[in-house]
RNA sequence: CGCGGAAUGGAGCAGUCCGGUAGCUCGUUGGGCUCAUAACCCAAAGGUCGUAGGUUCAAAUCCUACUUCCGCAA
């Protein structure tokens, strides 16, 4: 009942910032127990071909709830629109942008931040693909009062989360960003009451998930095949896995490896079509592709894929490169 | 006006350059074989070739415009 007076008598001002799907179900529950102030996401995306502005998640999900939203192209320059709205408290969650110091120190109950992994392992913007990457069994999502440094805050409180090896980025994405709203329901009145202390992070454990870029995505054959197998899942279903088929992008989505060795066989040569994909030779075996997706063209099973060869047969011994 | 690919039975594709009978691999349905099968064999159904014009004796194919989908780059 303390905590029903503290929220009658002086209603806090939070303020919400993120921008993509994985923030949605956090700013979804947020509204549900609380009052938010303002909503601050990232400017308006052009999309490419045809030049249309795309609103982010979180944009349109605030609309829901027809809350404030702001859309400052670079919040160290503009931030004092956001000062003005005297928030109390400031939650992020995977927001696109660092913030500046003047909007750190002007909450008095802090700038709490929401991450996708136990910090101060995989600190950055991809802790959820690069979990699975690189071949974590668990992961989970980290409450912390932001500082300057990139994810290296006091943490509030760790839930962690066992990463199967069906998991994909995509299955993992959704997973963390429930338990993500969960956890921070959860410990919101110990927040707002000023009663959640912050531990320092062990700096001298810190790894880093940078950003995917291009090479991140291209597959390298002469890679075991549980590292293939990890990749490919790791980039399901966003951005994908590609590799060169006849000088043109096949990107792959889905596989699974079998015990299969070809020791005759290069690696990336096709060994055989199976009744769910087509096997490729790796460093130290075969991983088995279901699902693919050829350049200009959309998604489809590796099955439909081989169905478009005129002469099936003809496929085993190609080259993936 | 950022670069590029594509639209053909339910799916994935060939055929388009060089106009002249709608083709391939699957799926579906029926039948056969088999102890049995997502395997194999036989057969059938299913398409105004994205839309609208134009050229022509004749257009999936050539010309023009439009619509939609996608890869890359941002």
């Amino acid at each position: 009942m303390n905590v029903e007076d503290i929220k009658i008598t002086k209603e806090p001002k939070i303020i919400f910032m993120g921008t993509p799907e994985f923030a949605v179900p956090v700013l979804r529950k947020l509204t549900e127990n609380y009052k938010i102030k303002a909503v601050i996401t990232q400017p308006d995306r052009l999309k490419g071909r045809d030049g249309q502005k795309i609103f982010s998640p979180v944009k349109k999900e605030a609309f829901e709830h027809i809350l404030l939203v702001v859309q400052p192209d670079s919040i160290k320059e503009e931030y004092e629109d956001i000062l003005a709205l005297e928030p109390d408290l400031i939650i992020t969650c995977a927001y696109g942008q660092i913030l500046p110091k003047e909007i750190i120190e002007y909450p008095s109950l802090g700038v709490v931040n929401v991450h996708a992994s136990l910090l101060p392992k995989l600190r950055g913007a991809a802790p959820i693909h690069r979990a699975i990457i690189e071949g974590y069994n668990k992961t989970g999502i980290t409450l912390m009062y932001s500082d300057t440094k990139m994810d290296e805050g006091d943490i509030i409180y760790q839930a962690s989360l066992s990463i199967s090896t069906l998991d994909t980025a995509s299955s993992l994405h959704d997973k963390l960003s429930l338990l993500s709203a969960k956890v921070l329901i959860e410990q919101l009145p110990q927040i707002l009451a000023g009663n959640a202390k912050g531990s320092k992070q062990n700096n001298e454990d810190a790894t880093y998930a940078f950003t995917i870029k291009r090479n991140d995505e291209r597959l390298d054959f002469s890679k075991t095949k549980r590292e293939i197998y990890n990749q490919i899942r790791g980039l399901n279903s966003w951005p994908g896995a590609y590799c060169l088929y006849e000088g043109k992008i096949l990107k792959i989505f889905a596989s699974y490896q079998t015990n299969e060795y070809f020791s005759k066989l290069f690696n990336g040569q096709i060994t055989n079509i199976y009744q769910d994909g087509f096997g490729v030779k790796v460093d130290n075996g075969e991983i088995v592709i279901t699902s693919v997706q050829p350049e200009g063209k959309r998604k489809m099973t590796a099955l439909e894929f081989i169905n478009g060869e005129q002469n099936k047969g003809e496929i085993i011994g190609k080259i993936l490169d």
